[in-house]
DNA sequence: TATTGTTATACTCTATAACTATA
DNA sequence: TATAGTTATAGAGTATAACAATA
């Protein structure tokens, strides 16, 4: 088997352990009342760092008038909140209200669950397998 | 770090390394004038075995009603054909056409190109991580 | 009665294009 | 002129509920 099938077959089983856990997410979406894009929105912004719509959007690889109505559900709940940036009116910062951070708090410890099939592994092997993903991952 | 963190390390690693293909999964679709769930559709379904319309729900995770309208499309394009079950004419068999298998082979090409980043691991590093993922994802 | 797939409905996501307000 | 975000529009995905045909 060449170096290049072994990469071949490499992402085809990630893609599968990923595949198999989708599901899961989704289920975890609909349980906090939220829609996937909503979910995304919440795990990218953080309450450190405000987020500029746009940017935004090209976390979620759709468009800027997409994110407009995504952030208008966000808001309307009570999530977010829109504030005009300091260097520029045009642009507008997203923070997570109190509400927003203990959601998003929800979203993580639920998405970070980790599949069955990981027990499979013992701790030796897990670390190994960090070790290589993190090369991947960066 | 107690082996939990190793397990939840991982799969953080795992879930970034494929959000950060998402761009690139939904560029595919676009390009072969695909929606997303058209395109996993088409890859669920294999020139061998017909899968009935509410097999497909599942695997999309999506309402049978949905299906409805997903296949409807696949169909007028010339993709995909209903055929009703003989066992059970309640049951509609989805079958793909010659244009849907050169399609969906299409869409398989592109979605086995590998992320650049795997060129960081070296041939015995990819066989090492291939093993490791057998296990996880049987 | 139960099940498969469809239809009707309402809401969300999506891109495109035109618009606004800033720059 | 150019850019950030909005609005308008049209098409697609989504779940729920009611329905037809079949079992």
């Amino acid at each position: 088997m060449r170096a290049t099938d072994s990469a071949t077959e490499l992402w085809t089983l990630l893609s599968q352990v990923m595949m198999a856990r989708r599901g899961h997410t989704l289920a975890i979406a609909a349980e906090l009342g939220l829609s996937p894009p909503q979910m995304w929105a919440l795990r990218h912004l953080e309450s450190e760092t405000p987020l500029p719509m746009s940017t935004l959007a090209g976390l979620l690889h759709c468009d800027n008038s997409n994110v407009t109505g995504i952030v208008d559900r966000l808001e309307a709940r009570g999530l977010v909140e829109r504030r005009p940036a300091a260097h520029d009116r045009r642009v507008k910062h997203l923070h997570l209200t109190a509400a927003g951070t203990e959601l998003r708090g929800q979203v993580g410890e639920r998405m970070a669950e980790t599949p069955e099939a990981f027990a499979r592994l013992d701790a030796s092997e897990q670390q190994q397998l960090v070790a290589l993903l993190r090369k991947i991952a960066m």
